[in-house]
DNA sequence: CGGAATAAGCTTTTT
DNA sequence: GCTTATTCCG
């Protein structure tokens, strides 16, 4: 440690501060370390420990751009940035002539895995056969090309069952993820599609084509070339060359393809930090595999070493009590058991209700009364195991006139109109994408699927967009629309086209078929699209505006309590997935039973119950003061369809076994909950049976790349060999 | 050919 | 309840 240590080194703990200067300091504005495994339980001071990381780093002479800051938000990148900064400012004397003392330290490479690939390849384009002005494809576009072809070849006319679309991505993405066979795949998650196995790499494989000749990248194929790019000693040689230090947040829930990125990029470990909590590992459906974080350190010859954080600033120890003995249920993980730095509190209520409206009108009353003692709505969140579960919730806080914000379930984007407007940026952005062209074209009166195919054909034989368009007959209804088109491409269809104005030049052209289509809803609409355009602002240029937003899209939807302002005091809603890093001071879970912790669909296998189990830890330990668990005993059964006989709901939750209960308070009288099966497993459903299928024998077009500079790596040529 | 109306299936978590 | 596929009418 430097003689001078800055102040903020003594208000960690030892843990911490080992983690924070591990590695020797060389003098020359380099630390030379070794891969540091950082296991860091809940509220240990994890964010503060990876800030003041980059702070010290910093101070040692590192270049802030020469760290590789992974995280799993935007949010969690700017939040780590601005306390990096805030620690710096503190050692800067101040008063000292540094230049960033005040805000956010500048960290131009910190991000998701997703977004700091896609910044490398548009980077390396040339050197990997790219298109640099490749768009990103958000969940929803992707599935929506996937099923085009799916249509295409046949498969939407089967009588029997072939998978959604949905269902299909999600297949192709874990296969992907995890690296592992298709067929695995499929009787490893999704038995029922085993049948159609031939079918589905032909589908998967016919997308990736078709990905190619649209210039679009989806999520995986972000990390596909980019592991693909690091195949290539050279290019991998330069993508290493850039960062000196990697830092990776909440390395629990990498998977296979992310590990071996970083494997890659630091082939020995040198300057590799990797921090995570094994018990928060909660992503297992998205291939995270917690063997990665398990066994971290055995990669490395010698292995890495671990630093394990247990003191728990967060929480008052009762809330801890709880945790600890959810875990002690767990097989697999690091032992650590939470110690509070805090001290005493309340115990955790474990709260027994008739059904989802009491359920509701007690999380209110708690709320107000919380609020009542000086505790503001935006210190309190009421988590969940899916979105709609906070439904009732949300009517009686809209009733009651309680502002509140909503995170995860992802609405805001899926909406039509704020689809339509992108799909406008993105096909001037990228005029290739097609399927962009096909949505906008539809917005048109009397344009549907044949028009728009026919004239996206005439578009395509033209370089510019605006050519193309000028080519084509427009549909008698639309004249108008049509000119306005025209012009609208004209202005902002080149890439060179100013940013500024282009996101409201949009707006003025879509705003006549708005009201058109929505009549009554139109109003709504466009303030959704006033929200987006205040976004399309604060960014650069048209390409990070639509890269960002596929990639972290706005989480929180406020339409329903009358959007909250940022000054304004709002109540947190959140599934317990969106609320991973966060913490309040009051806490309320809804619908603690079997069916939700765990889920009815995780009930199979006993590690996905285990990811279960892990995922009421996460949402428990995001208390700092109240922690309350509520327990419905019935569910409104309004709008179950007929499948629901075998319902698990009501039935206690298996993760509440005596050591839990004897933690919570008001825990009512045994066996009141107890009269419904817990363990019945998910009905099977039938296989399909071998329908004859037509074989439309797509005609795929030969991708053709043509780059001024001679790729060094043919990205394009692995992503379509996968299948 | 486009678009509305009807019928049938399917429901976790998200970068 | 929602989305998606098919049918039917202008």
């Amino acid at each position: 440690m430097t003689p001078s240590a800055p102040p903020w080194l003594n208000r960690l703990n030892p843990q911490q501060r080992a983690a924070v200067t591990w590695g020797m300091p060389r003098g020359d504005g380099r630390v030379q370390a070794a891969p540091l495994l950082v296991i860091a339980g809940a509220g240990t001071g994890k964010t503060a420990t990876l800030a003041h990381r980059v702070a010290w780093l910093v101070e040692q002479g590192v270049d802030p751009a020469r760290i590789l800051l992974i995280t799993f938000s935007r949010r969690a990148a700017q939040e780590m940035a601005r306390r990096a900064g805030q620690a710096l400012a503190q050692s800067l004397d101040t008063g000292g002539v540094c230049p960033p003392a005040q805000g956010a330290l500048q960290l131009p490479w910190a991000g998701t895995f997703h977004a700091v690939a896609a910044r490398l390849l548009r980077l390396h384009a040339s050197a990997l056969g790219l298109d640099s002005g490749f768009s990103v494809l958000d969940r929803s576009d992707a599935a929506d090309l996937l099923d085009l072809i799916r249509h295409e070849q046949g498969w939407s006319a089967t009588r029997s069952r072939f998978p959604r679309k949905d269902t299909c991505l999600a297949i192709a993405s874990f296969a992907l993820n995890t690296g592992r066979p298709l067929r695995e795949v499929l009787a490893h998650g999704w038995p029922w599609c085993l049948d159609w196995h031939d079918a589905l790499r032909k589908l998967f494989s016919a997308y990736a084509e078709r990905k190619q000749t649209h210039r679009v990248l989806d999520f995986d194929d972000l990390l596909l070339a980019w592991e693909a790019a690091l195949s290539d000693p050279q290019i991998a040689a330069q993508m290493a060359a850039r960062f000196d230090h990697i830092l990776v947040d909440e390395y629990q829930d990498t998977n296979t393809l992310q590990a071996g990125i970083l494997r890659a990029l630091s082939p020995q470990g040198e300057g590799l930090m990797a921090v995570g909590d094994d018990a928060q590992s909660i992503y297992a459906f998205r291939g995270a595999c917690i063997d990665h974080i398990l066994s971290f350190g055995e990669q490395f010859d010698p292995p890495a070493q671990r630093i394990t954080l247990q003191r728990n600033y967060r929480s008052v120890q009762p809330v801890l009590d709880c945790a600890n003995a959810l875990m002690a249920g767990s097989t697999q993980a690091y032992p650590k058991s939470l110690q509070a730095a805090r001290g005493p509190g309340a115990r955790p209520v474990l709260a027994t209700v008739a059904d989802e409206r009491a359920q509701a009108d007690r999380v209110i009353g708690g709320v107000l009364a919380q609020r009542e003692t000086g505790v503001p709505l935006k210190e309190q969140a009421v988590l969940f195991r899916n979105a709609q579960h906070s439904e009732w919730l949300e009517v009686e806080l809209t009733r009651r006139k309680i502002p509140f914000v909503k995170h995860g379930g992802l609405r805001f984007m899926d909406a039509a109109h704020v689809k339509d407007v992108l799909a406008v940026l993105r096909w001037m952005q990228q005029p290739r994408d097609a399927l962009a062209g096909f949505r906008v074209l539809q917005c048109l009166p009397g344009m549907g699927p044949a028009l728009a195919e026919r004239a996206l054909a005439v578009c395509a034989a033209h370089e510019r967009l605006s050519a193309g368009l000028s080519q084509c007959a427009s549909p008698p209804a639309a004249v108008a629309h049509w000119e306005a088109l025209i012009a609208l491409t004209r202005d902002i269809g080149p890439r060179e086209a100013r940013w500024r104005g282009q996101f409201d030049a949009v707006c003025d052209w879509y705003q006549p078929l708005l009201e058109r289509r929505y009549r009554d809803g139109a109003a709504v609409r466009a303030a959704d699209l006033q929200v987006l355009a205040a976004m399309a602002g604060h960014f650069g240029s048209r390409e990070q505006f639509l890269t960002e937003l596929a990639l972290d899209p706005p989480s929180a939807s406020g339409d329903l309590a009358g959007a909250p302002y940022r000054d304004e005091d709002y109540l947190i809603l959140s599934t317990v997935h969106s609320a991973k890093g966060q913490e309040w001071d009051a806490v309320w879970v809804l619908n603690v039973t079997d069916g939700n912790f765990p889920n009815e669909y995780a009930t199979g296998a006993a590690h996905s119950i285990e990811e279960e189990r892990r995922l009421l830890y996460v949402a428990m330990t995001r208390a700092r003061n109240t922690l309350e668990l509520i327990e419905p005993r019935a569910f409104a059964v309004t709008h179950q369809p007929r499948l629901g006989d075998r319902h698990v709901t009501g039935a206690r939750s298996r993760f509440l076994n005596a050591a839990v209960l004897a933690t919570l308070e008001g825990v009512p009288s045994q066996g009141a909950l107890n009269d419904v099966d817990p363990c019945s497993t998910p009905p099977a459903v039938p296989g399909g049976a071998a329908a004859a299928v037509a074989d439309s024998g797509a005609a795929q077009s030969a991708t053709e790349h043509r780059q001024s500079a001679v790729p060094r790596v043919d990205v394009a040529a692995r992503l379509r060999s996968r299948w």
